[in-house]
DNA sequence: AGCCAGGGTCTGC
DNA sequence: GCAGACCATGGC
């Protein structure tokens, strides 16, 4: 099957290159490999189309339409953000980027394993991950991890992943969502602060893991998570406040600022 | 070799 | 409430 869009829309180089997402894989130009919702897809992006392998069009309107985030007006929003200058360079840099609906609790493992972290060895210890305690869906493609593998391990068995200081965190993580601790879907209801408080009782999660996850995850547009490169950025380009346009949009805007101040030649 | 990375915890003021 | 030490690892 496949999407009718333009890359200015639905970028997927940049949409999974922009640090939101650690799995999906560049096979080759234009084409990408991912595993979601326990199933291996291939994408590949043309002029005006992407074309869409291993989805049939109930997995689309059950899963991908939400995942890539396609019922929100982003040419819209793109707008609004750029009555601020700076938001709008770093738009027109990369234009395609969506903020993606993951899972929960790949998220928050993902955000977890961030932690004083680089992104390439994040992808690397995901990996490792996945390998050791998911379940391979088809040759060398393996599911995320549920919580209850997880959950059953030790700070020994997580060894191999060389997560570091961060294994005792993806531990209880599992552990607190297994015995209901924490609950996913009530976590969604919840309001931004109250769900921030909610997530932050699982150790290894602060302020800047638990918005990661809530904007990539748990549907909360209206974060501003701050790591190194964004409170650069706010020190240098913004000393006097975000300006009021983003206030709709925070987390939006948080992900295109991010990707330009990181991926292009700008310093700050 | 040394600094840095999508930070958080723990301790001591 | 806030500063500072400390945490594992490997990319660069």
């Amino acid at each position: 099957m496949e999407i009718i869009t333009t890359a200015d829309q639905l970028s997927l180089s940049q949409t999974f290159d922009c640090g939101q997402c650690f799995r999906w894989q560049k096979i080759e130009e234009n084409v990408w490999s991912g595993i979601i919702f326990g199933r291996v897809i291939k994408m590949t992006q043309l002029p005006d189309k992407i074309i869409l392998e291993g989805v049939d069009e109930e997995f689309f309107s059950n899963h991908l339409q939400r995942y890539f985030d396609l019922d929100r007006d982003y040419s819209g929003i793109k707008n609004i953000l750029s009555a601020d200058s700076m938001a709008k360079t770093a738009i027109d840099y990369a234009p395609g980027i969506r903020i993606l609906n993951q899972d929960p609790f790949e998220t928050l493992c993902s955000f977890i394993i961030s932690q004083n972290n680089n992104i390439p060895r994040i992808k690397g210890i995901i990996d490792k991950f996945c390998r050791l305690l998911g379940t391979e869906i088809e040759e060398d493609c393996y599911s995320f991890p549920t919580p209850e593998a997880v959950a059953k391990c030790s700070i020994e068995d997580l060894a191999p992943i060389k997560s570091g200081f961060r294994a005792k965190y993806l531990l209880d993580c599992a552990q607190k969502i297994c015995d209901g601790t924490v609950d996913i879907n009530l976590a969604k209801t919840m309001d931004t602060d109250t769900c921030r408080e909610y997530l932050m009782q699982i150790k290894g999660i602060g302020p800047k893991v638990a918005d990661c996850s809530m904007l990539f995850a748990f549907e909360k547009i209206d974060v501003f998570p701050k790591d190194v490169w964004i409170k650069k950025a706010m020190a240098s380009l913004y000393p006097d406040g975000l300006p009021e346009c983003f206030n709709d949009y925070m987390g939006i805007a948080q992900q295109y600022i991010f990707n330009y101040v990181r991926n292009s030649d700008i310093e700050l």
